[in-house]
This record gives C-alpha cells, structure tokens and sequence, in this order.
DNA sequence: GGAACTCGCCAC
DNA sequence: AAACGTGGCGAGTTCC
C-alpha cells in the first residue's frame, strides 16, 4: 500500500484551475438569481442580516420557525432537516437552486480543491489506512480516494476528469463483484444464498422485486429500475440488521411517493402507463400501512424461509459474542469492544472482504515489482505498471499498454484463482469486473472491459 | 484561535 | 424485541 501512495495518481492541475473558475462562475450566478427572488428577500427580512445561503440552521430555522412549513422529516437531534430529499418535499423552487448551488460547491470545495491543494508536481499520494477502521476495513484521506462522485453523471465527470495515469498509460479498474455478499457465504454458508451465487441463471435481486412489486421480471428498464429499488431499499438493508418498517417507508418515499399515506397516481416511477402507486393499489395494497404489511410478510418469509440458514447464523453469532464478549474473522482478526448485534455480523463480514481485497493487492504489488514467490508462469522483473489505489473492493492500476494483457491476466489469476486457493474456508466463486480509460485518458472515461477473452 | 459539535453528502 | 454497517471532509456554529 506504501508503493501504491509513493506512486500517486497524476493530476490534471490546469483543468482543475480552469474547472474551479468554471463553477464558481456558475455558483456566482445562480447566487445571484435566487437573491432576486421573493422567497430570498422575505427570508432575508425575518433574518435581519445577511443571510448565508450555506447555513443550515438559518434555512431550518426560516422554513421551520419563521415559515411554520412542516418538516418533511427531521435530523438525530430532532431539528427539522434541510437535506436534498427534505428540502424538494417542500415544493418551492428557490429550494432547487440551493440544491444546485450544493452540489456544485461540494464539486468545487471538496473535491477539486482538494487535488489542487494536495498534489505534489502534478500528481496526489492519497494516504491508505490500514489501522483507523473498527471493521479492519481501510480507510483514505488527503485526499480521500474511496469517495470521488461515480453516481452523478455531471459531478462524475468533472471530478474524474482530473485524474490521468503516467503520460502514454493508461488506468484499469478491477472490482470484485458483490465481495461482501460472498464473503458473508463463507460465514454462514447458508444454501440459498451459495445457489443464488453460483447458479448465473438465478437472481436474488430480481426475484425480491418480484415479490415486493408483485411484477414478473421482463428485463424492462422499469424492471431493472425496480429491481435496484428492490436490492437498495429492501435486500442490502436487511443484511445489515434494518427492518422493514424503514424499509417500507424509504421504498414508498422514494419510489412510490405518498404524502398523505395513500399512492398518488401523478406521482411516483411509473410502469408502463401508470405509475407505481397505482399498480400497487390495484393489487390490493391500497396505502403505506399495507405495503408496510406486506413488506412484513416478505421479511418474515426472507429470513424464515429464503435464508434460514443465514438468518440462525446470525443469531448464534450474537450469542457467541455476548459469551465472549469478541468475535473472530476468518481472516484471523479479531472484534472486540462494545458491538451492537448488528454489529457483530456486519463487522466479520465488511472486515474479511476488504482483507480479499488486501491480499490480492499485496500480491499483486509483489509481481509488478519483481518480487514475488508465487510459481506463476510470470517472469520475474519490474514491470512498467503500477498499482496506485484501491477502493474497499476494487483496485486501481496505472498500466502500460505493451503489458494490459499480461496485467488482465495476471490480476484475474491473483483475485479469483490463487486468493481462494491461499484461503480455504472461501467456498464460493469470485468474480471480478473490469474497467479500462483510453491511453493517457482521464478516470472519467472508463469503460467495461474483459480481463479474459 | 482552536476543539468539538451538527449537518449534509460523497464512496463502498 | 429491535429500529442500517464503515469511512472523510467542508461549512457553520458554539464553547472554552
């Protein structure tokens, strides 16, 4: 990890000057535009002053105690919440711009500020921790390489854009998919979860769409979307320990869309020709208390019946730690210290995956720099290209092309063949993505690529 | 003038 | 019966 952060990522320091005035002049203008409103100017009034149009407590307090709006949901310590998802629930549209205004500062300030204040000659050396993270996971900082936007299409490129591997190279990403699911296999090993795994034909996200959305999986783009809101909203959740309670009210807030607590047919995603609120109601479930019911009744059915075994793991792992008072990972670390019940399955798990992860870096670092032991058919020698990073469960490489497909190969051999025969208590596949950017193009250009033919 | 706090938001 | 896991960072604010 010390080779990966001497080595750096370049940086693209006139972009970021030039990408930096860009923003500021649209954050400027935007500022200035909303001034001109009514909304601004009343606010402004009730404040007495200046108001700071980033202050969080002065908008609460206008929109909560000086308007009287209700608060669409409120923080940890009960105040009235002024976050993207709270603010657009109020219907005012000065509300957008300071979400725009938002965005774009978070761009500007957190992101492209950092790089230009952080690099060195053109090129940053993010800081990799190994010893901060409870779970054993790792953590970065200046800057933090494990946050850069990918979502957001306008801030994924703007930020990645300013990123480039060493002059003629070119960057490769290799992500294992869905680790922490696997790694959790290996735990509990229950035997739905390892069919869901190994069976391609099978899909545990689609089938919980199914079920939830009582919608046949037709390979749509309204399917695929609902079966994301199916894995985001229900399936991840409750493997780290949430109900479905929340469950049913996240889904219904975001996908659903229903402020009085019954759908609304012109709100919500829609599939086909009506919206999603309206397929529910016609299949019986006519308000948020009755999906919350049937959400219930999937829960029980999710841990009873899909993932029974997953489900006793869980509880004897709880008991195992209030016996002991520590649990141990399968990589041979060990948590201890006051978990809460989530906590003692979602710690082993997050913990051991990062340390596949790890293991298939370090390894990889002691072939790129001619070092390693390992009887692969890989001659011995420093190679061109180098590993610069790593995100939880996905490694960066700044590679030559002379040598890409001796790296693909090499990467796909280490992370998927020789990390499981090293480890034998990891009793399912893993499989692993890749993407590559053009030579000497930025990070925002990567695109699917094969590690094997 | 800095530490500690809250809040929002980016990643896995 | 419970009531979503891990981080870093910027900005505003309050306290000492």
């Amino acid at each position: 990890m010390g080779r990966a952060e001497r080595q750096g990522i370049r940086v693209d320091v006139e972009y970021v000057r030039r990408e930096k005035s860009r923003l500021s002049k649209e954050i400027v203008a935007k500022m200035k535009q909303l001034k001109n409103s009514t909304f601004y100017i009343e606010w402004e009034k009730a404040q007495g002053k200046e108001v700071n149009l980033n202050s969080v407590p002065q908008l609460s307090n206008y929109l909560y105690n000086v308007k009287g709006l209700e608060p669409y949901k409120t923080t940890e310590t009960g105040q009235g919440s002024v976050d993207e998802e709270a603010i657009t629930n109020l219907n005012i549209p000065e509300l957008m711009d300071i979400i725009r205004i938002r965005k774009l500062k978070k761009i500007r300030d957190t992101y492209l500020d950092q790089f230009g204040r952080e690099q060195v000659n053109g090129v940053i050396h993010p800081f990799f921790n190994l010893h901060l993270v409870r779970t054993y996971r790792s953590s970065s900082d200046s800057p933090n390489f494990q946050n850069i936007p990918k979502r957001d299409e306008e801030a994924m490129n703007i930020v990645r854009k300013a990123l480039y591997p060493r002059p003629g190279h070119q960057l490769l990403e290799v992500d294992y998919g869905n680790l922490e699911v696997r790694i959790g296999a290996c735990y509990h090993k229950d035997p739905n979860m390892i069919k869901y795994i190994k069976d391609p034909k099978t899909d545990m996200h689609r089938d919980m769409m199914a079920q939830i959305f009582k919608l046949e999986y037709d390979g749509s783009d309204e399917h695929k979307y609902l079966r994301s809101a199916a894995k985001n909203g229900f399936v991840f959740p409750q493997f780290y320990g949430d109900y479905y309670v929340n469950n049913a009210k996240d889904m219904a807030c975001k996908w659903g869309e229903l402020p009085n607590g019954v759908w609304k047919d012109d709100l919500g995603v829609s599939i086909g020709d009506i919206t999603l609120g309206r397929h529910l109601r016609e299949q019986g479930l006519k308000s948020i208390k009755s999906f919350e019911k049937h959400l219930e009744k999937i829960q029980y059915d999710f841990w009873d019946n899909r993932f029974p075994e997953y489900a006793s793991w869980k509880q004897r792992w709880w008991e195992v730690y209030k016996r002991r008072g520590f649990v141990d990972m399968l990589t041979g670390f060990r948590c201890y210290g006051v978990l809460s019940r989530n906590d003692a399955t979602n710690y082993p798990i997050q913990g051991s995956a990062f340390h596949c992860l790890l293991w298939s870096f370090i390894r990889i670092d002691d072939i790129l720099s001619g070092n390693h032991y390992i009887p692969l058919q890989i001659p011995l020698r420093v190679w061109k290209s180098k590993l610069i990073g790593q995100i939880h469960d996905a490694i960066i490489l700044d590679v030559h092309p002379d040598e890409l497909q001796a790296v693909a190969e090499m990467v796909h051999i280490i992370t998927t063949k020789e990390l499981p025969k090293a480890w034998d208590w990891i009793n399912v596949p893993l499989e692993v993505d890749a993407e590559l950017c053009p030579v000497d193009g930025s990070w925002a250009e990567k695109e699917k690529y094969k590690l094997v033919a």
